[in-house]
DNA sequence: GTGGCTATTGCACCAAAGTACAACCCAAGA
DNA sequence: TCTTGGGTTGTACTTTGGTGCAATAGCCAC
């Protein structure tokens, strides 16, 4: 695997060299300019103030993008892993860090910091309770039926009866047939209560 | 690092014996009774219909420990990090997919597969996406008036017209009216999408 | 076939949500 | 003082949501 790193700046850190010691170093204007090569991974250093997705979309898509930061906020992380980046890393990071990385994207997979992970588990922590909760099939979906998952789904996401009844090709009444039972089912009063269960807000 | 598999079974897989050719297996007996070694990792192997959660609480707490799944799923993985797990991977994973996870977790990391992360980062972007638009201000409370806040909040958490004016100490009409004047401000039409809104969940 | 489950729909009805128009009180300012 | 904005409420009205009762139809298992 060939590594390339694309900095304006035309850096090379001692940590890089130490992980990958035939690193290269690409500005970005050549990135642009050359046709991306399949078998290199690319390490595009952002500066402070840049926006990754802006960057990213600037630079034709290379095989496998990973973005250097150099104050990876969780923000700019999950902008660069949205604009096609698969990893977001601290520019200083240790050269064991760097060949993990290289790893784990180098084997098709996405690389993300342990800060990261946390921070995305802990502001999702409600939602995954309650999808954990799933174990004795305590789960909403479980005790619907398809179509009963379908409509609820829809409700959740904020459309109305009438709306529903036209996507799915039925009639209102229809729709309000699979509400009452799917109220009843789920011991919820109404729509909102139904939306905050199926978005794992509540219960 | 030394790797030993927990399986009943004691079975050995070929994709395990070529990712660690050392690897031994012991019987959760076993596991159960032998205290756990430090400079060791865990594979522990989950059969279908197990609850990785009960498993892995039976078991005493081994520096790192790894489940194996025969169908993983987003929650069984979820649960398996909930109850302690560094990481839970496909049992028949290819070996370097398996000394992928070695590197991570024996780092300190979490290993979790890429279609739980994406799966997280989609479920969790909506959210960090609006913090992130928190610091223009563009917030939905910053349109509001204290008042209007404190109505906005009870409509998300799922009360009705009713309940709010009794918890307010005010009319149920009056309830109304705010209600009327919130969905004004924030361009949208009833109490869910107020409620996904709120919840950050659209827009 | 028969019974059970799901999906579908109609009609009628009630309750809750939401709107239009208007009024009153009160506090902070220009 | 007069104005402005938030909070409050009333009457009357329309729309949407939700239920009860009932009917039809397809599918699957016993």
């Amino acid at each position: 695997m060939k590594h390339l790193i694309i900095d304006d700046a035309m850096r090379l850190l001692p940590n890089w060299q130490e992980a990958f010691p035939e690193v290269g170093v690409v500005s970005r204007q050549q990135a642009m300019h050359d046709e991306p090569q399949v078998n290199a991974m690319y390490w595009l250093r952002l500066g402070v103030e840049e926006f990754p997705a802006q960057v990213i979309s600037s630079l034709p898509q290379p095989g496998k993008l990973v973005v250097l930061a150099d104050e990876p906020r969780e923000v700019n992380v999950l902008e660069s892993l949205t604009a096609g980046a698969l990893g977001c890393c601290n520019t200083h990071a240790a050269p064991e860090v760097l060949r993990q990385v290289e790893i784990v994207v180098g084997n098709g997979g996405l690389w993300v910091g342990q800060s990261l992970l946390q921070q995305v588990l802990v502001s999702t922590s409600r939602v995954l309770e309650s999808k954990a909760r799933d174990l004795p099939g305590e789960d909403w979906k479980s005790q619907l039926s398809e179509r009963e998952v379908g409509v609820a789904r829809l409700v959740a996401a904020g459309e109305s009866n009438k709306e529903i009844a036209a996507e799915l090709a039925i009639t209102e009444r229809t729709v309000k047939a699979h509400l009452t039972a799917i109220f009843d089912k789920l011991q919820v009063r109404d729509r909102l209560q139904l939306s905050l269960r199926v978005n794992g807000l509540k219960l």
